[in-house]
DNA sequence: AAAGTGACGCATT
DNA sequence: TAATGCGCCACTT
């Protein structure tokens, strides 16, 4: 069936993050590892792109656990705000405690 | 069709 | 310790 598209990282990441639980967090190498990929730039470009609201993209963050510069609904304040909502520890401004919080 | 771009990660300098 | 280069794959122009 010509619907078969090859499932695309975009796709890929899409449904990993959906899996993410509320008031936990991941990050891009764990999601790149995951799919077993090498390719990090699509997974945040993924979520930037971001055209599916069900997708929690605030869940997800770099390896340190920094918040990126650029969150497509507002900016890392929004996204901290979000995660802090959801019970998310925060280790500093930008931080999320992944030793807390880390999902896998 | 080819080149450029991008919420990154890891190795090396 | 910080900064730079390379890899990698899909999207945009």
């Amino acid at each position: 069936m010509k619907n078969n598209k090859t499932k695309n990282l975009f796709e890929q990441v899409y449904e990993v993050v959906r899996m993410i639980p509320k008031g936990k967090v991941t990050t891009y190498g764990a999601i790149v590892r995951r799919l077993g990929t090498k390719d990090a730039r699509k997974v945040g470009f993924a979520l930037h792109a971001n055209p599916d609201p069900d997708t929690p993209c605030h869940r997800v963050v770099n390896k340190d656990g920094k918040l990126a510069d650029s969150y497509a609904f507002g900016g890392w304040e929004k996204q901290k705000e979000k995660l802090l909502a959801e019970g998310v520890i925060f280790a500093s401004e930008k931080i999320v405690d992944l030793k807390k919080c880390f999902w896998e």
